[in-house]
DNA sequence: CACATCTCAGTATCACTGACATGC
DNA sequence: CGCATGTCAGTGGTACTGAGATGT
Protein backbone atom coordinates (compact mmCIF):
# COMPACT_ATOMS: atom_id res chain seq x y z
CA UNK A 1 0.00 0.00 0.00
CA UNK A 2 2.67 2.53 0.89
CA UNK A 3 5.62 2.15 -1.46
CA UNK A 4 8.32 4.66 0.33
CA UNK A 5 11.36 2.76 -1.57
CA UNK A 6 9.84 3.46 -4.55
CA UNK A 7 12.65 5.37 -6.02
CA UNK A 8 10.05 7.37 -8.21
CA UNK A 9 8.44 8.85 -5.01
CA UNK A 10 11.70 10.54 -4.15
CA UNK A 11 11.82 12.78 -6.93
CA UNK A 12 9.54 15.31 -5.60
CA UNK A 13 9.51 14.34 -1.86
CA UNK A 14 8.05 17.70 -1.39
CA UNK A 15 5.06 16.82 -2.13
CA UNK A 16 4.85 13.14 -2.32
CA UNK A 17 6.37 11.89 0.42
CA UNK A 18 5.70 14.35 3.62
CA UNK A 19 1.56 13.86 3.68
CA UNK A 20 2.41 9.94 4.05
CA UNK A 21 5.12 10.51 6.24
CA UNK A 22 3.24 13.17 8.69
CA UNK A 23 -0.02 10.80 8.44
CA UNK A 24 2.04 8.02 9.49
CA UNK A 25 3.60 9.79 12.65
CA UNK A 26 0.23 10.91 14.01
CA UNK A 27 -1.28 7.63 13.44
CA UNK A 28 1.85 5.94 15.90
CA UNK A 29 1.05 9.06 18.38
CA UNK A 30 -2.57 8.21 18.49
CA UNK A 31 -1.89 4.26 18.69
CA UNK A 32 0.97 4.27 21.14
CA UNK A 33 -1.25 6.68 23.25
CA UNK A 34 -4.24 4.35 23.10
CA UNK A 35 -2.06 1.46 23.70
CA UNK A 36 -0.29 2.60 26.65
CA UNK A 37 -3.54 3.93 27.93
CA UNK A 38 -5.25 1.00 27.52
CA UNK A 39 -2.12 -0.34 29.54
CA UNK A 40 -1.67 1.83 32.41
CA UNK A 41 -5.44 1.48 33.24
CA UNK A 42 -4.60 -2.26 34.18
CA UNK A 43 -2.29 -0.47 36.49
CA UNK A 44 -4.55 2.32 37.71
CA UNK A 45 -3.03 5.07 35.93
CA UNK A 46 -3.58 7.20 33.72
CA UNK A 47 -2.39 8.49 30.22
CA UNK A 48 0.47 11.19 31.39
CA UNK A 49 0.64 10.05 35.24
CA UNK A 50 3.28 7.33 34.22
CA UNK A 51 5.56 10.50 32.89
CA UNK A 52 5.19 12.29 36.15
CA UNK A 53 5.78 9.11 38.24
CA UNK A 54 9.07 8.32 35.55
CA UNK A 55 10.30 12.14 36.36
CA UNK A 56 10.66 11.95 39.98
CA UNK A 57 11.57 7.93 39.95
CA UNK A 58 14.46 9.21 41.44
CA UNK A 59 13.86 9.19 44.89
CA UNK A 60 15.40 12.94 45.13
CA UNK A 61 12.39 15.56 45.61
CA UNK A 62 11.81 17.98 42.98
CA UNK A 63 9.92 21.01 42.50
CA UNK A 64 6.43 21.29 41.07
CA UNK A 65 7.70 24.27 38.71
CA UNK A 66 10.77 21.24 37.50
CA UNK A 67 7.96 18.66 36.61
CA UNK A 68 6.36 21.15 34.73
CA UNK A 69 9.11 21.99 32.91
CA UNK A 70 9.67 18.59 32.34
CA UNK A 71 6.24 17.28 31.41
CA UNK A 72 5.49 20.61 29.10
CA UNK A 73 2.51 21.47 31.47
CA UNK A 74 1.48 24.22 33.54
CA UNK A 75 2.40 23.90 36.95
CA UNK A 76 -1.25 24.43 37.64
CA UNK A 77 -1.38 21.14 35.77
CA UNK A 78 0.93 18.91 37.80
CA UNK A 79 -0.64 20.67 40.81
CA UNK A 80 -3.92 18.93 39.95
CA UNK A 81 -2.20 15.66 39.09
CA UNK A 82 -0.52 15.78 42.49
CA UNK A 83 -3.79 15.29 44.25
CA UNK A 84 -4.59 12.33 42.65
CA UNK A 85 -1.54 10.89 42.51
CA UNK A 86 -1.36 11.83 46.68
CA UNK A 87 -4.91 10.21 46.93
CA UNK A 88 -3.81 6.59 45.47
CA UNK A 89 -0.54 7.49 48.03
CA UNK A 90 2.21 6.92 44.93
CA UNK A 91 3.66 10.68 45.34
CA UNK A 92 3.81 13.19 48.34
CA UNK A 93 4.40 16.51 48.72
CA UNK A 94 6.56 17.99 50.99
CA UNK A 95 7.43 21.60 51.45
CA UNK A 96 10.68 23.62 50.66
CA UNK A 97 12.30 24.85 54.47
CA UNK A 98 14.66 26.91 52.77
CA UNK A 99 12.24 28.79 50.31
CA UNK A 100 8.18 28.54 51.54
CA UNK A 101 6.68 29.26 48.31
CA UNK A 102 8.32 25.87 46.84
CA UNK A 103 6.97 22.61 47.33
CA UNK A 104 8.66 19.52 47.05
CA UNK A 105 7.18 16.43 45.09
CA UNK A 106 8.65 12.89 45.88
CA UNK A 107 7.35 9.61 45.64
CA UNK A 108 6.90 7.09 47.83
CA UNK A 109 7.41 3.70 48.08
CA UNK A 110 4.48 2.24 46.49
CA UNK A 111 4.64 4.54 43.57
CA UNK A 112 7.96 3.73 43.57
CA UNK A 113 6.87 -0.06 43.16
CA UNK A 114 4.50 0.84 40.36
CA UNK A 115 7.66 2.82 38.24
CA UNK A 116 8.99 -0.47 38.29
CA UNK A 117 5.49 -1.93 37.20
CA UNK A 118 5.78 0.67 34.19
CA UNK A 119 9.17 0.80 33.30
CA UNK A 120 8.43 -3.24 32.60
CA UNK A 121 5.71 -2.46 30.96
CA UNK A 122 7.71 -0.04 28.57
CA UNK A 123 10.23 -2.87 28.15
CA UNK A 124 7.23 -5.32 26.84
CA UNK A 125 6.46 -2.99 24.54
CA UNK A 126 10.01 -2.24 23.09
CA UNK A 127 9.49 -6.08 22.54
CA UNK A 128 6.58 -5.69 20.63
CA UNK A 129 8.64 -3.08 18.67
CA UNK A 130 11.83 -5.12 18.19
CA UNK A 131 9.95 -8.65 17.76
CA UNK A 132 8.59 -8.77 14.78
CA UNK A 133 10.59 -6.01 12.97
CA UNK A 134 11.88 -7.30 9.56
CA UNK A 135 14.78 -4.16 9.33
CA UNK A 136 17.42 -3.42 11.37
CA UNK A 137 16.87 -2.45 14.75
CA UNK A 138 19.21 0.01 15.26
CA UNK A 139 17.87 1.93 12.01
CA UNK A 140 14.66 2.97 13.50
CA UNK A 141 16.18 3.74 16.64
CA UNK A 142 17.80 6.01 15.25
CA UNK A 143 15.42 7.55 12.70
CA UNK A 144 12.99 7.43 15.88
CA UNK A 145 15.99 9.55 17.54
CA UNK A 146 16.78 11.94 14.63
CA UNK A 147 12.54 12.79 14.72
CA UNK A 148 12.40 13.09 18.82
CA UNK A 149 15.27 15.43 18.43
CA UNK A 150 13.86 17.69 15.67
CA UNK A 151 10.33 17.69 17.72
CA UNK A 152 12.31 18.72 20.99
CA UNK A 153 13.55 21.62 19.29
CA UNK A 154 9.98 22.40 17.55
CA UNK A 155 8.71 21.99 20.57
CA UNK A 156 10.47 24.74 22.31
CA UNK A 157 10.53 26.87 20.35
CA UNK A 158 6.91 26.75 20.10
CA UNK A 159 6.11 26.95 23.98
CA UNK B 1 24.41 10.70 24.01
CA UNK B 2 22.65 7.39 22.24
CA UNK B 3 24.24 5.46 19.77
CA UNK B 4 22.44 3.25 17.98
CA UNK B 5 24.64 2.33 15.28
CA UNK B 6 26.91 1.28 17.60
CA UNK B 7 27.54 -2.76 16.90
CA UNK B 8 28.77 -3.56 20.18
CA UNK B 9 24.37 -2.57 20.77
CA UNK B 10 23.02 -5.03 18.65
CA UNK B 11 24.63 -8.25 20.80
CA UNK B 12 21.75 -7.55 23.18
CA UNK B 13 18.68 -5.93 21.39
CA UNK B 14 16.58 -7.71 24.16
CA UNK B 15 18.00 -5.39 27.02
CA UNK B 16 19.71 -2.19 25.50
CA UNK B 17 17.73 -1.36 22.26
CA UNK B 18 14.20 -1.92 23.76
CA UNK B 19 13.79 0.54 26.71
CA UNK B 20 15.63 3.71 24.45
CA UNK B 21 13.28 2.99 21.78
CA UNK B 22 9.99 3.22 23.50
CA UNK B 23 11.45 6.16 25.31
CA UNK B 24 11.74 7.39 21.73
CA UNK B 25 8.28 6.60 20.72
CA UNK B 26 6.72 8.11 23.64
CA UNK B 27 8.65 11.25 23.51
CA UNK B 28 7.85 11.27 19.76
CA UNK B 29 4.26 10.80 21.12
CA UNK B 30 3.74 12.93 23.80
CA UNK B 31 5.25 15.67 21.16
CA UNK B 32 3.49 15.32 17.79
CA UNK B 33 0.22 15.47 20.23
CA UNK B 34 1.49 18.73 21.96
CA UNK B 35 2.85 20.45 18.63
CA UNK B 36 0.20 19.77 16.16
CA UNK B 37 -2.16 20.67 19.56
CA UNK B 38 -0.66 24.46 19.72
CA UNK B 39 -1.10 24.40 16.00
CA UNK B 40 -4.50 23.10 16.08
CA UNK B 41 -5.88 25.82 18.32
CA UNK B 42 -4.71 28.23 15.78
CA UNK B 43 -7.45 26.67 13.33
CA UNK B 44 -9.80 26.72 15.99
CA UNK B 45 -9.60 22.85 16.88
CA UNK B 46 -8.61 20.48 19.68
CA UNK B 47 -6.84 17.89 19.66
CA UNK B 48 -8.78 14.83 17.99
CA UNK B 49 -11.37 16.60 16.08
CA UNK B 50 -8.94 16.93 13.36
CA UNK B 51 -8.91 13.52 12.71
CA UNK B 52 -12.62 13.16 12.50
CA UNK B 53 -12.65 16.16 10.03
CA UNK B 54 -10.06 14.05 8.13
CA UNK B 55 -12.09 11.02 7.96
CA UNK B 56 -14.73 12.20 6.59
CA UNK B 57 -13.52 14.60 3.72
CA UNK B 58 -13.97 12.86 1.11
CA UNK B 59 -17.63 14.19 1.17
CA UNK B 60 -19.31 10.99 1.37
CA UNK B 61 -21.38 10.85 4.35
CA UNK B 62 -20.37 8.04 7.14
CA UNK B 63 -22.25 6.42 9.76
CA UNK B 64 -21.19 6.98 13.41
CA UNK B 65 -20.16 4.00 13.98
CA UNK B 66 -17.86 3.72 10.67
CA UNK B 67 -16.01 6.86 12.06
CA UNK B 68 -15.84 5.69 15.39
CA UNK B 69 -14.12 2.31 14.74
CA UNK B 70 -11.75 4.50 12.45
CA UNK B 71 -11.04 6.61 15.25
CA UNK B 72 -10.44 3.97 17.74
CA UNK B 73 -13.43 5.54 20.44
CA UNK B 74 -16.60 4.70 21.01
CA UNK B 75 -20.10 5.61 18.79
CA UNK B 76 -20.89 8.08 22.08
CA UNK B 77 -17.67 9.89 22.11
CA UNK B 78 -18.17 10.54 18.11
CA UNK B 79 -21.68 11.64 18.71
CA UNK B 80 -20.68 14.19 21.55
CA UNK B 81 -17.30 15.38 19.02
CA UNK B 82 -19.89 15.72 16.84
CA UNK B 83 -22.33 18.08 18.72
CA UNK B 84 -19.66 20.20 19.04
CA UNK B 85 -18.43 20.49 15.56
CA UNK B 86 -21.94 20.76 14.63
CA UNK B 87 -21.79 23.71 16.94
CA UNK B 88 -19.41 25.30 15.10
CA UNK B 89 -21.15 24.28 11.25
CA UNK B 90 -17.77 22.10 10.14
CA UNK B 91 -19.75 19.05 10.18
CA UNK B 92 -23.48 18.21 9.53
CA UNK B 93 -26.06 15.07 11.29
CA UNK B 94 -28.01 13.28 8.33
CA UNK B 95 -30.46 11.09 8.91
CA UNK B 96 -30.47 7.74 6.90
CA UNK B 97 -33.93 7.01 5.18
CA UNK B 98 -33.30 3.26 4.75
CA UNK B 99 -32.28 2.54 8.38
CA UNK B 100 -34.17 5.35 10.70
CA UNK B 101 -31.73 3.92 13.67
CA UNK B 102 -28.51 5.30 11.51
CA UNK B 103 -26.89 8.54 11.81
CA UNK B 104 -24.96 9.70 8.32
CA UNK B 105 -22.49 12.30 9.07
CA UNK B 106 -21.04 14.64 6.69
CA UNK B 107 -18.69 17.73 6.25
CA UNK B 108 -19.88 20.88 5.34
CA UNK B 109 -18.45 23.64 2.84
CA UNK B 110 -16.81 25.57 6.02
CA UNK B 111 -15.74 22.35 7.24
CA UNK B 112 -13.91 21.10 3.78
CA UNK B 113 -12.33 24.50 3.57
CA UNK B 114 -11.17 23.82 7.37
CA UNK B 115 -9.68 20.85 6.24
CA UNK B 116 -7.69 21.66 3.67
CA UNK B 117 -5.78 24.33 6.30
CA UNK B 118 -5.60 20.99 8.76
CA UNK B 119 -3.75 19.18 5.43
CA UNK B 120 -1.94 22.02 4.85
CA UNK B 121 -0.43 21.86 8.44
CA UNK B 122 0.43 18.20 7.94
CA UNK B 123 1.94 19.00 5.14
CA UNK B 124 4.38 22.22 6.45
CA UNK B 125 4.54 19.49 9.77
CA UNK B 126 6.46 17.20 7.41
CA UNK B 127 8.63 19.58 5.76
CA UNK B 128 9.46 20.42 9.20
CA UNK B 129 10.43 16.77 9.32
CA UNK B 130 12.31 16.26 5.93
CA UNK B 131 14.25 19.62 5.69
CA UNK B 132 16.46 18.93 8.72
CA UNK B 133 17.14 14.82 8.12
CA UNK B 134 20.68 14.00 7.65
CA UNK B 135 19.82 10.36 6.53
CA UNK B 136 17.04 9.47 3.44
CA UNK B 137 13.30 10.02 3.78
CA UNK B 138 12.47 6.83 2.34
CA UNK B 139 14.28 5.16 5.62
CA UNK B 140 12.73 6.68 8.05
CA UNK B 141 9.15 6.51 6.32
CA UNK B 142 9.53 3.04 5.62
CA UNK B 143 11.11 2.45 9.73
CA UNK B 144 7.82 4.34 10.58
CA UNK B 145 5.35 2.53 8.23
CA UNK B 146 6.77 -0.62 9.74
CA UNK B 147 5.91 0.53 13.34
CA UNK B 148 2.83 2.14 12.15
CA UNK B 149 1.86 -1.43 11.55
CA UNK B 150 2.75 -3.22 14.08
CA UNK B 151 0.86 -0.77 16.60
CA UNK B 152 -2.20 -1.36 14.43
CA UNK B 153 -2.08 -4.74 15.05
CA UNK B 154 -1.48 -4.87 18.51
CA UNK B 155 -4.73 -2.30 18.96
CA UNK B 156 -6.60 -4.31 17.05
CA UNK B 157 -5.96 -7.38 19.50
CA UNK B 158 -6.31 -5.14 22.48
CA UNK B 159 -9.33 -3.58 21.80
C1' DC C 1 6.60 46.71 46.88
C1' DA C 2 7.64 43.77 42.97
C1' DC C 3 8.26 39.16 42.00
C1' DA C 4 8.09 34.07 42.17
C1' DT C 5 5.71 29.79 43.33
C1' DC C 6 2.07 27.17 43.95
C1' DT C 7 -2.88 26.25 44.66
C1' DC C 8 -7.67 26.83 43.57
C1' DA C 9 -11.81 27.77 40.72
C1' DG C 10 -13.70 27.54 36.49
C1' DT C 11 -13.80 26.05 31.57
C1' DA C 12 -13.24 23.00 27.52
C1' DT C 13 -12.43 18.67 25.53
C1' DC C 14 -11.63 13.60 25.12
C1' DA C 15 -13.11 9.11 26.34
C1' DC C 16 -15.42 5.92 29.03
C1' DT C 17 -19.68 3.40 31.01
C1' DG C 18 -24.31 2.56 31.39
C1' DA C 19 -29.10 3.68 30.44
C1' DC C 20 -32.38 4.77 27.10
C1' DA C 21 -35.09 5.59 22.77
C1' DT C 22 -35.68 4.24 18.35
C1' DG C 23 -36.00 1.21 14.63
C1' DC C 24 -34.81 -3.25 12.16
C1' DC D 1 -39.04 -10.01 20.83
C1' DG D 2 -34.07 -9.73 20.41
C1' DC D 3 -30.58 -7.00 18.48
C1' DA D 4 -28.25 -2.87 16.56
C1' DT D 5 -27.47 2.18 16.41
C1' DG D 6 -27.09 6.28 18.22
C1' DT D 7 -27.88 9.80 21.91
C1' DC D 8 -27.81 11.32 26.64
C1' DA D 9 -26.25 11.64 31.50
C1' DG D 10 -22.69 11.17 34.43
C1' DT D 11 -17.73 10.36 35.70
C1' DG D 12 -12.82 11.07 35.55
C1' DG D 13 -8.72 12.65 33.48
C1' DT D 14 -5.60 16.24 30.97
C1' DA D 15 -4.68 20.99 30.27
C1' DC D 16 -5.65 25.72 30.09
C1' DT D 17 -6.52 30.62 32.07
C1' DG D 18 -6.80 33.68 35.58
C1' DA D 19 -7.24 34.82 40.44
C1' DG D 20 -5.60 34.38 44.82
C1' DA D 21 -2.48 33.07 48.83
C1' DT D 22 1.95 32.92 50.51
C1' DG D 23 6.61 33.88 50.86
C1' DT D 24 11.22 36.16 49.07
Amino acid sequence: MLEATDPLLESEPDRLSQVPLTALLFSISKKTRAIMGLKLVELGLHNGQDELLLAIRGGQPLHVSVIAKQLNVRPSTVSKMLDRLIEKGLVARISDKNDGRRTFVQITASGQALCNEVLALHESFGHILTEKLVGDPAVLTHALSETEELLRNRLQRLR
